[in-house]
DNA sequence: GCAATCCATAACATTATGTTATGTAATGTG
DNA sequence: CACATTACATAACATAATGTTATGGATTGC
């Protein structure tokens, strides 16, 4: 048989009342309405489910066994309700998260755990690996958003580009500190740590120097930010590096001073064309580009 | 929000397939009809459940939450229905019956195995008392019926009386065996086991001896037949009982012989007045009389 | 004995869900 | 590349479920 929602609700508010009338006022109906939806549900289970005795209405030890199950039931469309609220008021749910590795343990975790104080019902899969695999992950679905850089493009792949602001970081108490801004002919006499050098933030950087005649002391090539911040925290070189990175070494051993001219290095959140767009990790990339401004690149 | 059935049907139905036109003859409807229940249903959730790629429905990921639980509805509202079906075709369900001792352990359990053989889904509580307790835990609704014997009736207690003949019990081998008939004046030697002197049937089978003049040689007095036909299966004395209790003894050290002049013992199936009167509680009744038909006195 | 309360039913109204018809967009095929 | 086919959305109308008020019968309370 077919179950209709309205009848099992008269059915239960009559059962747990014993009245009719009480049904009634309960549903917001008047009582003819839940008489007949009874009698329809009667009709339709196919056994009485209510005796008349002594002008009211009695459960039958048949409905006593349906309330039971009714229960159940709405249970279950209540737990659904509470789902829909979370999705609606995008405070539930999971979000997959792949990252460069530098930023799971850097900036990212701080956002993350701000945006989910807010949202208890949410759950996070926070991923960091290269950007080839990112990549490969975003559009395979297998995960709702990457956060890369240096990021050429591809057709599977829609992309919010960052622009983050780049500092010259020095050790602390090195000589070069006391200037406001660093320059190239500043490094002329300086061992550079640096990114990778097929990366597009390094060909930028070098072209600043060979375009003023200036030599670059390539010392160290790296993988991450990070590691060429901690390099320099330890007393070894001068590096151009995001000033996210550079501001989580603020005050450990290194000193932070503009670098001219001014390069941009390019954070992509990357999400896959195909797919839905959950309104949760929209949500969420919309929160991290906002933490991200104070090291926007004007 | 108030969840509609047969939104839920469509949606499902539209998740599953990804295809409006599939789901629509899944539901035996037209495509317009899921179409416009999808809309609805998805203006009721407050966000977008699909999105039309390539020209036909992809589900979002809040739509893939909310399939899970909505698939708990219907294996709850199919767990109602597997319900009502028990309970229309009486197949399921549970039952209290209070019965006499002798019961317990006789003829009854072979007619509840068989009762409940053909009903995978009910399920008994038998619970063996005095009659005293059984007229208590009926009238109180505690139990749905009890059997009993020599019941004198009560405003608050329906009940069905079933005579039950009686017969004469010897050890076997006695000399009385060879008789067709056994009569008061038969057992003028004989050492009687009888039931409780206060109870109905004693009262009328002491009369009858006194009525014809014929001493009545009481040895032990006993609370059920099924103690009297132990006695004399063992080769002691000899007893008037029910047919029913004999039945059990066939063939086991004694011998049954009509006794005359012929005697009832009277069953009662007793039920609550009040309550309400589960269906299935009356085809048991209806199964345990007919189970008793070959001992019913003419 | 009459008033109040509870429930069932009738007649009519509203809303949810069904239909057919039709339009738009995307895909497949010759 | 053009046309046929398929999928989905919307309009207009029809049907069924659920709502209303009015009313009657039965029971209870004063």
């Amino acid at each position: 048989m077919k179950f209709q929602l309205r009848q099992l609700e008269a059915f239960r508010a009559t059962a747990e009342t014993g009245s009719v009338t009480q049904a009634a006022k309960i549903l917001g109906v008047s009582q003819p309405a839940v008489s007949r939806l009874l009698a329809d549900f009667s009709t339709a289970v196919g056994f009485d489910l209510f005796v008349r005795k002594q002008g009211t209405l009695t459960p039958t030890s048949e409905a006593r066994y349906m309330l039971a199950e009714v229960s159940r039931v709405f249970d279950s469309l209540n737990h659904l309700e509470d789902l829909r609220r979370d999705l609606k008021e995008r405070t539930g749910g999971h979000m997959r998260i792949a990252c460069l590795p530098g930023f799971a343990t850097s900036h990212l975790p701080g956002v993350l755990a701000e945006f989910l104080v807010e949202r208890p019902g949410v759950t996070v899969t926070l991923e960091p690996d290269r950007p080839e695999r990112i990549l490969e992950w975003v559009m395979g679905e297998q995960y709702d958003c990457g956060i890369t850089d240096g990021f050429s493009g591809h057709p599977a792949i829609e992309r919010v580009d960052i622009p983050i602001r780049t500092v010259c970081i020095l050790p602390e108490g090195h000589a070069l500190g006391r200037k406001e801004v660093i320059t190239p002919e500043d490094l002329a006499d300086e061992k550079i740590v640096h990114s990778r050098r097929n990366s597009t933030f390094f060909v930028q950087l070098e072209s600043c120097f060979s375009q003023r005649g200036v030599p670059f002391n390539s010392w160290i090539e790296v993988r991450q930010f990070t590691a060429a911040c901690t390099f320099v925290s330890q007393g070894h070189g001068a590096s151009i590096v995001s000033a996210l990175d550079a501001a989580q070494f603020e005050g450990k051993g290194l000193v932070a001073r503009p670098f001219e001219p001014d390069l941009s290095h390019d954070l992509s959140i990357l999400r896959p064309i195909t797919g839905t767009r959950p309104l949760l990790v929209l949500d969420f990339i919309e929160a991290f580009v906002e933490s991200l401004q104070p090291f926007i690149h004007q």
